[in-house]
DNA sequence: ACCTAAGCGAGACGGTACGTCTCGTCTTGCG
DNA sequence: CGCAAGACGAGACGTACCGTCTCGCTTAGGT
């Protein structure tokens, strides 16, 4: 987290400068960390990182851009197990995204960026982006449950994945991610098995 | 919803004018309508109201404030019907609230209340308690359907609520509330019934 | 010229303040004085006069509008004489401009308004306003003479006038204001008399 | 003028080459022509030419420079008629200066020369250079009326040609280039029959 | 025939300034 | 004393250029 860089970095010719990648990076966490998201602006990322703002937009064309990257970057790996069970592989990938969350900035970093989403049409769609590519991937634990013959075959998988992590962001926004996992058990068993006597 | 005021109101003396907090919480309903919560400031809001802006800060101290009670004062008819079928009462109230959210400005009210609850305790305070209290009133349905004996005894009727819930705010959150018939009736099926084989 | 002020202004209302709009003016001359045209910006102004951009662009729509208000404050007292000698008169009035531009910053200030003229159409506009202004106000010293009978009556005074700030214009621009005294007389004479035998 | 070349250009080894040293000045050209002075910046040229920055700033240190080669490369055709009446020869000097400024990039190259040379000392030089050179010619057109007679022998030929040409320049400089014949003719007859009754 | 030196295009870099937006505070003068 | 009005200092927004830098290439000329 070496933000304050102590010589000026100078450009390496027409690529892209790694170190100054970093170092914006390094600084956006710095000030997310430091002065939390209502302090969070591209300006003062760009003087912390001591880079020009122009640079910061032509690598991150929106603030969201720049806050996924540092969300990827800070959240701890989330467990994708391979049980040979549905309804523990979704329940140990719930466990471990909300201690992520609960753990690391990583949540209160994702919280920032949905409610950036709410009022930046570009956050949006970038939000949008990235959980569509996390349900195509979290959907992946469903579709090998269908393909052990564990799972009905006219399932959705990503409707599945929408609604375990709808569970999740839900539980974020309002802060209860210190769920027991009785509940969490609970609620994977329901989506799993129904609720149907 | 008579927001745009033809006189300018006069004011009435040392004591609160009741027609001008009407008219500031009409513009601002009227503002997050039309412009959603991106365009929701407190100058917008007094512009269309044709009031002060020491006005609107003597009477919110934060914007917040002012979108809480712009909130409470959202009549929300939404459906909870008793058809005698859990899954049909849940996926009529699906649609109900989705097609509330997406033609009144109860949508858009809702998501900027969301989003300020992530930096605003107050805001988050008073979206906790709306949120219980919703899960409480959805998990009716639950019940009924557990006396009628459709439902498991086991099950916990505010957790499916939750469930319900999160996959309502998840779809508001990221401008997904154009799902299709099919779409809710399966997410539905998926709690109700199950996914296993 | 009390630029760096020792408290912070205050609103005072509803209504232009006037200390503002001094110590901007304040700022701006001296931003000129110490950094030349190259280094006068909106931004050194504000940060000089401690004033927020926006007060600056509400009142000077343009660099040129702000550039012409200081100048106009500047500038030495244009001797306008009445010597009932059409001659006589323009004279005077070119070598005390003359003067006044050699003198004092306002020779310099003026060019950077030209010079700022020629690329941007806001302060083409306003130079250009400024300008016929001047011409009207110079062409009053024909329009005596043709009263006086001294000049022809078909004359048009603005272009007379035209022809004579053009004379100072272009010798300001080119670095030439130190013509003699027989220069100026020259030059008068030839517009005044003619150059036929 | 083949400003925009259909290939790139190839490199011809380690010496200047030719080929993109025109490429700049035509392309210099055609932007001052299109977009004028506001619109001449290093990146603008180097675009247009498909050069790389560093080629222009190794070349031609400064706008300025670049501008008084484009300026210079300018072919002047201003008639310089002789019709043995000096009203009649300065008439059609100014008539073919002023189209020439307005149809060709000349006026808005000379615009822009003129405005660099208010900050820039090298063309603040070039400038001066080239005036005295067009008042020592223009003065020509005066001297042969002289020598014809029609012409007083007192008058400075130079500084008629200073008048004429800074009743041109400031019209340049202040976008008023389609003045119409009439006024042409009475401003150069203010000149040469004088104003007097 | 190889090697080196320099010019070339491209474009990223740290910066500065642009003109606009909204923030929350302040003061006026009317009622 | 409440109100509409709106100016104020502050500072972020996203864009345009600045002048510098490095890359990988191409080719001429010296060896």
């Amino acid at each position: 987290m070496n933000a304050t860089e102590e010589k000026a970095r100078r450009s390496i010719g027409a690529r892209r400068n790694p170190a100054s990648a970093e170092a914006i990076l390094d600084a956006a966490e710095a000030v997310l960390h430091e002065a939390g998201y209502s302090g969070f602006s591209i300006e003062a990322v760009a003087r912390r990182a001591r880079a020009g703002k122009p640079t910061i937009y032509r690598w991150w064309p929106s603030k969201a851009a720049l806050l996924i990257e540092v969300y990827q970057r800070q959240k701890r790996d989330i467990v994708y197990a391979d049980t040979g069970n549905i309804e523990e592989d979704l329940f140990q990938f719930l466990r471990s995204l909300f201690g992520s969350w609960r753990d690391t900035p990583a949540g209160n970093i994702f919280r920032s960026l949905i409610a950036e989403a709410q009022f930046d049409a570009a956050a949006a769609e970038a939000l949008a982006d990235y959980a569509r590519g996390r349900r195509a991937y979290t959907g992946k634990l469903v579709e090998r449950a269908i393909d052990r013959g564990e799972v009905a075959r006219g399932v959705d998988p990503s409707q599945i994945a929408d609604m375990v992590s709808s569970y999740a962001w839900t539980h974020l926004l309002t802060g209860r991610l210190d769920e027991s996992e009785d509940k969490l058990r609970a609620a994977v068993g329901a989506i799993v098995n129904g609720i149907k006597v």
